[in-house]
DNA sequence: AATGTTTGGTGACATAGTCACCGAGACTCA
DNA sequence: TGAGTCTCGGTGACTATGTCACCAAACATT
């Protein structure tokens, strides 16, 4: 990425802005670089900047007390985690935690820059006002499908989506459940279903999808 | 409700705002009644104004595509409905709905005013994203209980909140399995465990909880 | 009193989560 | 290279929750 002056640019809906406001975006944040696997934010972590994610995903999740962990949402290139800046501008005991899921560059805006950012452009109040409603609507889904989906459906939702355009899924039961807020032996047996059914391999730590229609089938049936 | 001019002094976040600010709000804001039971936003039906609620609840919850129901959450007197409205202001496929649980007081401040003020007071600012915040971390509540808690202890949280300082909550099982997101038969069930131990006692339409400090130690339990 | 609606009860069954345990692969470190 | 250790996944038995198809009593309406 050369030319990482003009990130902004790659933002579409900040790309509205003016150019005084721009300039003060540009000159008041910082490119930063974060590995793979660090956390970006979590309990007792509050970020002091709000993060524009230039590279990247950042996979925010939640561990329950009882020591159980559901994947909330991504934030992925293109977006901002307004949301959980946000929150951390009031409240503070917030339970979520930002992991990197793959090393990330983002642009780091302080608080008082948001703030003066918020107040001096419209475009910019658009931005932030659009981006918590994709987070919300983002976690009315979740509640919906934690509360009403069936695993089966959910998971062959979330081995597409995982998959994107390849057809092989690198990840752990583990993992896969607490994508989906499960445990480990309900992911094994949906599975093994899925195997027995002949649309999945698997192999320690994989997922080859064989038949993904049939699995987008299965996913749309309730979607 | 007399001197219903002053409402902002109400909501402890609006009284730090400057003399102009509050000048705008009254001015520009309109105090209306909703009867009990009318639906304020839902799916098509969009609200063009940000509420500050003076009296009563709003109930926000959320219908399944499977017809399935849960409660989100509440807005409650001296709140406002940020989330909902800076949802509306961009995004649209808004799954949730609101409803005037009691009869409802409230001030309406148009967008363009909610715009405004965000943009020439910072104390405003503040007030909104509070009220973001306070609201996502009820959702990152919600999901953690939905998919983590256990049924029995959930119901008695809920009963227990329901019935704030009396001890009898008028609702009917239907309502309690919207409340937490489940099945009718689920609660009947439950509710005839709470009976049998002696907890609480049931008449149509009504719950009367005989033992709160049981209740409350199972809805302690994992909470 | 006849009727329809709301509320709640029930059994049988399907799905999902929990617990305790096992064994195979992979990695480390002498 | 072998022993210890960790991660990953498999399994059976059991519990908890959700679903379906009913039924009956309470209540409202006429």
């Amino acid at each position: 990425m050369n030319n990482i002056s003009e990130w902004i640019e790659r933002f579409p809906g900040l790309s509205r802005l003016d150019h005084p406001t721009k300039e003060l975006l540009l000159k008041q944040s910082q490119i930063v670089t974060v590995a793979k696997g660090a956390t970006i934010f979590g309990p007792g972590n509050s970020p002091e900047n709000m993060l524009f994610l230039l590279d990247g995903t950042v996979r925010v999740q939640q561990t329950s007390d009882t020591g159980h962990e559901i994947v909330l949402y991504r934030i992925e290139a293109g977006q901002s985690c307004v949301l959980t800046t946000a929150c951390l501008l009031s409240y503070d005991d917030y339970s979520a935690t930002g992991i990197a899921e793959t090393a990330v560059d983002a642009a780091a805006v302080p608080r008082a820059v948001f703030d003066a950012l918020v107040a001096q452009s419209k475009p910019f109040r658009d931005f932030v006002f659009a981006a918590f409603s994709k987070r919300i609507t983002d976690l009315f889904l979740v509640i919906d499908e934690v509360a009403f989906q069936r695993l089966d459906v959910r998971l062959a939702d979330k081995l597409i989506k995982l998959s994107s355009n390849t057809d092989r899924v690198a990840t752990t039961h583990q993992k896969l459940s607490i994508e989906l807020g499960t445990a480990r032996e309900v992911i094994s047996r949906q599975l093994q279903e899925f195997q027995r059914r002949g649309w999945i391999e698997q192999a320690r730590g994989s997922v080859t999808l064989i038949d993904k229609s049939q699995l987008q089938k299965l996913a749309n049936h309730n979607t």
